[in-house]
This record gives C-alpha cells, sequence and structure tokens, in this order.
DNA sequence: AACCTGACTTCGG
DNA sequence: TCCGAAGCCAGGT
C-alpha cells in the first residue's frame, strides 16, 4: 500500500511523545522526502485541527518557533512550556534535550 | 489545467 | 549572520 507523503508525515506527527519535540526537516526525511520540509507545514496547516495534531510539537531546525508573534507563537511556546519544555533566553529550545529520536518510539 | 502559497531546509557567497 | 535560490506536496483559485 502506497501511503501519500502527507499521510505519512501525518502520522509520524502524531507519533511525537510528550515533552519531545521535532522539526520539519525531521518529519519530511522519516515520511521519504529529506527535501520536502516545506510540506510539512502545510500538513499543520491543513490538518492539524481536524485529525487532533500535536502541531505544537514541531518546530525549524533552530531550534526555535517558527509562527510569527501573535500568531501562534505565544500559544506554542505555552504548549510546549506546559510540556516540561525549556526555552533559552533567545527563545530557542535545546534540541540535543528535546529533539525526537524515531528510535524513542 | 495553470498558477499560487505555506509554521522549511540546505547550500553558496 | 544575513540573503537568494532551489527543492518538494497538496489544496485552493
Amino acid at each position: 500500500m502506497n501511503y501519500s507523503f502527507s499521510e505519512l508525515g501525518k502520522q509520524l506527527i502524531k507519533q511525537i511523545p510528550y515533552g519531545k519535540v521535532a522539526t520539519y526537516g525531521q518529519i519530511a526525511t522519516y515520511a521519504g522526502n529529506p527535501r520536502a520540509a516545506r510540506q510539512v507545514a502545510w500538513i499543520l496547516h491543513s490538518s492539524s485541527r481536524k485529525h487532533n495534531l500535536p502541531w505544537h510539537r514541531v518546530i525549524n531546525s533552530k531550534g526555535r518557533i517558527s509562527l510569527p508573534p501573535h500568531r501562534g507563537y505565544e500559544i506554542q511556546k505555552k504548549l510546549l512550556e506546559q510540556e516540561g519544555i525549556i526555552f533559552e533566553e533567545d527563545g530557542s529550545i535545546n534540541l540535543d534535550t528535546y529533539l525526537w529520536h524515531i528510535t524513542d518510539y
């Protein structure tokens, strides 16, 4: 059975454990297209609501939230902090500590 | 059916 | 550190 990139990406996002985060590129890589990071953002836009995806656990490669202020940034930060994730002074997250490894699953 | 757009990433300069 | 360009998918116009 051939699952679409979006379908796989959606499944992967659902698997991100509580208290962990994943990057767009990481999801894209696991879904089979290392260069399709942009599509991951698209998945979140189109499916996070109807499929109950833990969208707040997806951040960019720099370990920072990609949402602009007043466009969800504050909300995402709050949700992550509620899961025990600590933000650095510059607003980034220590990926060595919080990045999800597929092996954790 | 062509064209546009996204919460991105990587690479080169 | 910053900027531009290329690469990828799917849904809306």
